[in-house]
DNA sequence: CGCCTGCTGGACAACGTTGTCAAAGCGGGT
DNA sequence: ACCCGCTTTGACAACGTTGTCCAGCAGGCG
């Protein structure tokens, strides 16, 4: 901007006034400095504007893994509302690692990003309450903040479960398996809870053995499939979780004789297996645009309480929730 | 900084090499400049950081649509390398539209990002010579760059669909479709082009009503999988050029007496229809993370000539190609 | 005792931009 | 001729860091 300033003859501030579209530049001036720009291929270095205005017209958006289907509906809906606010939207994956979403956390922070969201991995985030406390608005979305009260925008796991689970029982189920995902994730202990209120709200009971909670990889959840469709005390139906178990568990499920299924979240060639499966679809648009509406909202000047906002679930027969036991 | 400089009664630059960890601190005075880092709550800010070291130690992705799988893929694989090299990730999605692909890829530059990796929606990258000549690196991926000079990372596009489609001419067929994206999209015409070799290279006629191009929207596809597979010069077999194809052509085949298809792009599910869905699978981490080491080459120094990098994709047999007329 | 060396610490400029403010220029009214 | 108000323009400080350079001080050596 110096250079250009040096080359039209005018002083910076005025090189400036016309980058930004500022008035009080006389047309004759303003075309010199144009050209001056055009011929040095000047470009503003936003990097040095946002230091000086304070803002850095960018947010973050700390996930689990943006490869996986529902993250990256997440991000897709975080980085519209971002666009829509002239926010550029930095992404990182913690690996459901808490000391990487820290690390994540802590570098965006210190990118000073006007604001930022996270898909929690660990349970205590008082790390972030300097953060906050310097005012950059963070909302927490999927799972709440731990250890800190802060904006949450959450599914309704434990309804949405219930609601799969008893459309099991509906279908004439009493022994129902639940294969879930590590319990210290808050979403799976959600949905294990719907799980055991549908059970209990249908006087029935649940067997410890019918509940496997564990990581997600193929050849645990294939144990888990093995161990509770076997054997004279096999269950008739099982409630899978979370989309990776859902995956995992029809691979190891036997083509025939296979028990009745419903899975968390929905996959997209769902419609086309056969039979169809059977979901309770979360909405991650709706997840992700509330999360980022949120944070806008804090960024406008919102100051209300910590709200923790939840979209509800819907669940979609497909048919393989629908086999009779 | 200065607050703290002053709280602990010591110069600025000390507490930049309290904060960076230099030497030439003695222990007393690096623990008060400590305290009074905690007593204030004080985190570096690194933009202003990166401002003075003229290094931004970020890069950016634009990509097509961030919750498509294959983007997202692309996106994990770029995030990883660059995590590795202390890097954090800008993402961006153009949604197939070149002036969006081009406000984002200049707004990065404009952050003065070290280096960007781009795919393309445009045919016309010229705009980032400007950028180029001031160092930052640009790699093309997925599709190559238009009118410029310029790294790339591809897959073997008119390979796998020529692959593809001589196994659908192994298994007896002769009157296959293809249904595609549009011709402008390179990595669209890279596919008919294979699928036209594999024709001529068997000595079969292609019918050009047996190719139907356009938008990939259900709408779309299904018309012309109805088209093609009805009517006494149906097709036998059908050739579906990404992902977006396949699953809008899957969703309108009739269940019953449904043509072979062979897919570009692998989809989570396809193991699990009945037939399984055979398709020429690309390596979307392999790319990204590719590209993402060019890019890191680039920025260590490397300036060899720009390089078009190939990566090979994977037929995978799995029932729905191996279907006879 | 003087000089050199090594270590610690701080003053200052610089990165590239924008906000503030004052000066200069100009036209018009008295 | 003078003053007023308005527009255009530029000098300068500031944003929060880091790089450069120099001062001060203690200790070792000739």
């Amino acid at each position: 901007m110096k250079d250009v300033a040096a080359a039209a003859g005018v002083g910076l501030k005025t090189v400036s006034r016309v980058v930004n579209g500022e008035s009080g530049v006389t047309d004759g001036t303003a075309e010199r400095v144009r050209e001056a720009i055009e011929a040095l291929g000047f470009r503003r270095n936003d990097s040095a504007r946002l230091l000086r205005t304070g803002r850095t017209a960018s947010v973050a958006l700390v996930l689990e893994d943006i490869s996986d289907p529902f993250s990256s509906a997440l991000s897709r809906a975080v980085e519209q509302v971002a666009a829509a606010e002239g926010c550029l939207l930095f992404t990182g994956s913690s690996g459901e690692q808490a000391d990487r979403e820290r690390e994540l956390a802590l570098a965006f922070c210190a990118r000073r990003v006007d604001g930022l969201i996270v898909v929690p991995a660990g349970d205590d985030h008082r790390y972030l309450l300097p953060e906050i406390a310097s005012g950059t608005p963070v909302v927490f979305l999927d799972r709440p903040a731990g250890g800190i009260d802060a904006d949450a925008v959450l599914s309704d796991n434990a309804g949405g479960a219930r609601r799969g689970t008893e459309h099991l029982i509906a279908h004439g189920h009493r022994r129902i398996g639940f294969i879930g995902d590590l319990r210290a994730i808050h979403t799976a202990a959600e949905r294990e809870r719907g799980y055991r209120a549908a059970m209990a709200g249908a006087g029935l009971p649940v067997d410890d053995r019918w509940v496997d909670c564990g990581p997600t990889d193929r050849a645990r959840v294939g144990e888990a499939v093995r161990r509770l469709t076997t054997g004279p005390d096999a269950v008739t139906a099982l409630f899978t979780a979370n989309n990776r178990v859902t995956l995992a568990a029809l691979h190891h499920l036997p083509a025939e004789r296979r028990p009745a299924v419903v899975g968390f979240d929905d996959l997209e060639l769902a419609d086309l297996l056969t039979p169809g499966l059977t979901v309770v679809a979360q909405d991650p648009a709706a997840l992700g645009a509330l999360a980022a509406r949120r944070l806008f909202a804090r960024l406008a000047g919102d100051v209300g309480a910590p709200a923790c906002l939840e979209v509800p679930t819907t669940l979609i027969p497909r048919g393989s929730g629908e086999i009779r036991p």
